[in-house]
RNA sequence: GCCCUUGUGGCUCAGGGGAUAGAGCGUCUGCCUCCGGAGCAGAAGGCCGCAGGUUCGAAUCCUGUCAAGGGCACCA
C-alpha cells in the first residue's frame, strides 16, 4: 500500500471516531484532504479537512484539526501530528516510511511509477509532427516531435496504450506546386532561361533534388510533356524527402508505428469504398451532410462550430478538410478510445470543426488537440529568420547537428507546450551549469562514478565498456541484502521524499500531457542529489551505513536515468 | 470585430483554491588534504498586468479591462 493511502485510511479511521465519540458533528463524512506542504517544514503531508468542515461543524477550525489530530496516534508511519496556521492537520512520517519506497525502486526498476489505465480509456492514437513532404523537417517540427515522442513514452508509463502516428501531407496543389519547382530548377540546371514559378519553393535542397535527376537520367526530361514530367519529379522528391524525414525521426529518437499517407484516404479499398466516401455516409446517416451551391457541406454549427464546412467544392475537387475528415473517421475506425493530436497554435482556428465532426458521428470528445506554441529561434540573442518558401531556414538536422540531440530535445520540452519557446542555440550549446540538461545528466554521471568506484576493477571496466550493465552491477553489490535503518539523515530523506513523489507525477504529467513536469522532477532530484553528496559521504564510512546509501545512490540512478528515459534524453555514466 | 493562448523578482520559467509565492540564470559572499567543483551553502531582488466578484481562504475560479502573440477561405 502507498504512503498516501496508508495516512488517508488513518485519517477517515480518526474523523469517524470523531464523529461516533459525539466530538465532531456534521452531517456528511468529510474526506481526508491530504495534500503536500509546498514548504517541506509543515511536514510530509498535510490535510485541510478541518479548514474544509469547521463551517458546517459550527467549529474554529483548529478545534477541528484538534479534534481529528488527537485521533491520530503515533504509529511505524506517523512520527508526530501538529496543528498549523488556521487548521492544518500536519503530518510528519518516520524515517523507516520511506525506506519501503527505496525498495520499491530497486525491486520494480524500469516498472517503478508505472500507472494503470481502465479499459475503453486506455486505447490512445496520438498524431504529431505531420507535414507535407516538401522540405526538410525544420526546428517548429523539433518542437512537436520531442514533445509527441515524451508525451508517448510518459502515458505508456502511466498505463496507456499509445500508438504514434505520423500524417503526411502527400495530396494537394502543394506536392503538384513542390513538383513543379523541381522541374523548373532540372530546366535551369539543362540551361534553360525559366524563372522560377510562382509561389514556388525557393530551398537549396530543391535544387540538389533537380542535380540528382540530371546526374542520374541525364536531360531526358526536357522534352517530355510539362504534367508528365511534373507527376515524376512530384513522386522522385516526394520518397527523397519522405526518407529524409524519416532519418531525421530516427536521429532524434522518434518511434512512429505509423506514416499515414494523405493519399490513402482516396483510394477505393476492394468493397469499392474509400475512407473519403465512408465518412460522408457515416455522416450522412446522421443529417448531418447537405449540397448547396454545387458543394457539399458538413453542418458543423450544429455543434458549436461558428459556420459550416465545404467538404466538397463546387468544382468537384475536395478540400483540406475533406481529408481531414476521412483521416479521423480512418482513425476511429481503427478501435482507438480516444484521439489526440498535436498541432501549432497557427492551426487553433481549425479545431473546432475538427471536433464538431467526431461530435458528428456519435463520439463527442473523442478527439483532444493540443496546441502547442511556436519555438522561436535565435543565435546570441539575435532572432534567426525563418520562411520556408525562400528556403532560408535552419534545418531539424543541421540544429540536432550543432547543438546535440540531448540539449535539444530536454530545452523543447522544459516548457509548458502552451508557452512559446526562444530557442538559443549559442545557449543550448553551453555546457556549462546555465544548461539544466548537463546539471540533470551530471548527477547521474557522479552516481556511476561512486558504484564504479566500490565496485572491483573488473566490473567497473566490464560497465564502462558496456559489457555490465548498471542494473547487473547493482544486483552483485547487493546481493548480501540491505539494511536501510541507517538513512536517517535530513538529506537522505529529502532524497527519498522526492522519489516517493514520482508515481504521482507520472499520473498527472500524463492526465495533463504535460512532460515538462518531468524535466523539472528530474531538475529537483539532481538537486537533492548533489545535496546528499555533499553532505553524506558514501565510501568509507563503516560497512552498514556505505550499503544503505549506496543502496540510495543506486535508487536514485534508477529514477534519474527513468525521467532522462522518459524525455528521451541519454543517462551518460560519465561526461 | 470575434475566437484561442499568455502577462509571476533584472532575465527565462514553475505553481492553476490552502500556510511566509518557488526554481534556474545573472549579481554579491563563502566552501576542494575528502566518493567527479559541470558541485554545495548563503545574501540581495516580487503589493503574482489592473479593477471588481465568489470563498473560511484567490497568484490560482468568475466578470470586466489593458498589453503581447496567434487564428478567423469552396488555401493547404
Amino acid at each position: 500500500m502507498q504512503i498516501r493511502e496508508q495516512l488517508e485510511s488513518m485519517i477517515n479511521q480518526a474523523i469517524e471516531g470523531a464523529l461516533e465519540g459525539g466530538s465532531l458533528a456534521v452531517d456528511e463524512k468529510p474526506a481526508a484532504s491530504l495534500e503536500r506542504p509546498r514548504d517541506e517544514s509543515n511536514g510530509d503531508w498535510a490535510s485541510t479537512v478541518a479548514m474544509r468542515t469547521a463551517k458546517q461543524a459550527k467549529m474554529n477550525p483548529r478545534e477541528v484539526a484538534q479534534i481529528i489530530g488527537d485521533a491520530l496516534h503515533q504509529n511505524d508511519v506517523i512520527q508526530s501530528v501538529e496543528i498549523a496556521g488556521p487548521g492544518f492537520i500536519n503530518v510528519r512520517l518516520r524515517p523507516e516510511a520511506f525506506h519501503g519506497v527505496v525498495h520499491e525502486v530497486y525491486t520494480q526498476n524500469d516498472g517503478y511509477g508505472k500507472g494503470e489505465i481502465p479499459d475503453g480509456e486506455r486505447y490512445v492514437n496520438l498524431e504529431y509532427v505531420s507535414a507535407n513532404p516538401t522540405g526538410p523537417m525544420h526546428v517548429g517540427h523539433g518542437r512537436w516531435a520531442a514533445l509527441g515522442d515524451a508525451m508517448a513514452r510518459v502515458m505508456r508509463h502511466a498505463g496507456y496504450e499509445v500508438y504514434e502516428e505520423f500524417y503526411i501531407n502527400d495530396a494537394g496543389v502543394q506536392m503538384d506546386l513542390f513538383g513543379r519547382s523541381v522541374a523548373c530548377r532540372y530546366l535551369q540546371l539543362c540551361g534553360q532561361d525559366i524563372k522560377m514559378i510562382e509561389n514556388g519553393y525557393g530551398g537549396g535542397y530543391i535544387k540538389d533534388i533537380a542535380q540528382g535527376i540530371l546526374d542520374r537520367d541525364g536531360e531526358k526530361w526536357v522534352g517530355v510533356d510539362e504534367g508528365e514530367r511534373m507527376v515524376a519529379f512530384r513522386e522522385i522528391a516526394y520518397s527523397e524527402m519522405l526518407q529524409l524525414m524519416k532519418n531525421t525521426r530516427a536521429g532524434f529518437g522518434n518511434r512512429f508505428d505509423c506514416w499515414f499517407s494523405e493519399r490513402s484516404l482516396y483510394v477505393d479499398g476492394p468493397d469499392g469504398t474509400s475512407p473519403v466516401s465512408r465518412s460522408i455516409k457515416a455522416m450522412d446517416e446522421k443529417g448531418y451532410v447537405y449540397k448547396e451551391e454545387g458543394a457539399t457541406w458538413f453542418r458543423s454549427t450544429a455543434f458549436g462550430d461558428e459556420k459550416d464546412r465545404v467538404m466538397i467544392k463546387e468544382n468537384g475537387e475536395f478540400t483540406y478538410f475533406m481529408s481531414d475528415v476521412a483521416y479521423h473517421y480512418d482513425k476511429l475506425s481503427r478501435g482507438f478510445d480516444h484521439l489526440i493530436n498535436i498541432w501549432g497554435a497557427d492551426h487553433h482556428g481549425y479545431v473546432k470543426r475538427c471536433e464538431a465532426m467526431l461530435a458528428a458521428w456519435g463520439r463527442p470528445g473523442a478527439l483532444e488537440v493540443v496546441l502547442g506554441q511556436l519555438v522561436n529561434l535565435f543565435r546570441d540573442g539575435e532572432a534567426v529568420r525563418m520562411s520556408k518558401r525562400t528556403g532560408e531556414m535552419i534545418t531539424l538536422d543541421e540544429l540536432i547537428d550543432e547543438v546535440g540531440v540531448d540539449s535539444t530535445r530536454y530545452l523543447m520540452l522544459s516548457r509548458s507546450s502552451d508557452q512559446p519557446i526562444d530557442f538559443d542555440i549559442e545557449a543550448a550549446k553551453k555546457k556549462d551549469s546555465s544548461n539544466p540538461v548537463y546539471y540533470v545528466q551530471y548527477a547521474h554521471a557522479r552516481i556511476s562514478s561512486i558504484l564504479r568506484k566500490v565496485a572491483d576493477d573488473a566490473q567497473a571496466s566490464a560497465v564502462m565498456n558496456g559489457e555490465l550493465s548498471m542494473d547487473g552491477l547493482a544486483e552483485m553489490l547487493f546481493a548480501g541484502g540491505v539494511d536501510l535503518a541507517p538513512l536517517t539523515h535530513e538529506a537522505e530523506i529529502a532524497l527519498m521524499r522526492k522519489m516517493s513523489e514520482y508515481g504521482e507525477l507520472i499520473a498527472d504529467a500524463a492526465r495533463d500531457r504535460a512532460p515538462f513536469r518531468l524535466t523539472h522532477y528530474a531538475q529537483d532530484l539532481a538537486a537533492l542529489f548533489h545535496q546528499f553528496y555533499t553532505n553524506c559521504h558514501v565510501i568509507g564510512e563503516d560497512k552498514e551505513l556505505q550499503t544503505a546509501r549506496l543502496y540510495l545512490v543506486n535508487a536514485t540512478r534508477i529514477v534519474l536515468a527513468q525521467t532522462l528515459g522518459l524525455l528521451g534524453v541519454s543517462a551518460p555514466l560519465q561526461m
